[in-house]
DNA sequence: TGTATATGATAATTCAAGTCAACATTTATT
DNA sequence: AATAAATGTTGACTTGAATTATCATATACA
């Protein structure tokens, strides 16, 4: 009932810290070549505002905005590498040699959240 | 006038890829730590839907939804990376010994785009 | 195979993301 | 210092993101 999730409303720190890191990165690489915000805004076809909430790290923007700024200066290929299942370590080893397409059935109250 | 920009109704083919991308990692990420999508919407704050959403490279889901699920994998730093201004030797290049707080003056008609 | 579980799909509802416009402020350059 | 450009701020408006609820389907495991 109660509209708009915790995630966008108040995310935990190191979220919001995470996208705000985001946000000064893209702004940083667009001073570097030059390019207004509303240069970036027009390639993806979005106003500046947007593009500016974006350089704010705003949480509750939409993914398309920070990528298409991203995709604007030629730096979305960072992107494809977050969560690389070649490169997490972590969920190789948890994996146990299959590919299951859903979560496996947990019994009732061995939710541990 | 018309809401809604053209990064999230239609976004360019490499954005788009890359946004699927990043949620198909997600998923794969969460499938193999033996999660539920309820899990991981729980431990954020949002509907399990959203998280579906996030997971099938909904372009117009917030930023927050994706590095909140990042987040709750385990996975955000990778996120830092993004954009990393040390990385962005494109950038590097091309900056000439200064940091601006905003973008050139452009005179009229120079305007490339 | 049976069945409980996980996920997908749909519809109705609510609120903020994104837009535009107008004005204020900061910044770069002459 | 002057000034024109870049960015910030505010407010009003519209649409879709995210929500709940319910039903349908797919999947895992005994």
């Amino acid at each position: 009932m109660t509209n708009k999730s915790r995630v966008t409303q108040t995310p935990p720190a190191a979220v919001e810290d995470a996208i705000r890191r985001l946000g000064r990165n893209i702004r940083t690489a667009r001073l570097r070549r030059r390019l207004r915000i509303e240069d970036v805004a027009n390639r993806i076809g979005a106003s500046r505002f947007t593009v500016a909430d974006v350089e704010k790290g705003k949480p509750g923007a939409s993914m398309a905005a920070y990528a298409g700024a991203l995709w604007a200066l030629g730096l979305l290929e960072g992107m494809s590498e977050v969560a690389d299942p070649d490169r997490d370590e972590e969920g190789k080893t948890l994996e146990s040699a299959r590919s299951p397409k859903s979560a496996p059935r947990r019994r009732r109250l061995d939710n541990d959240f």
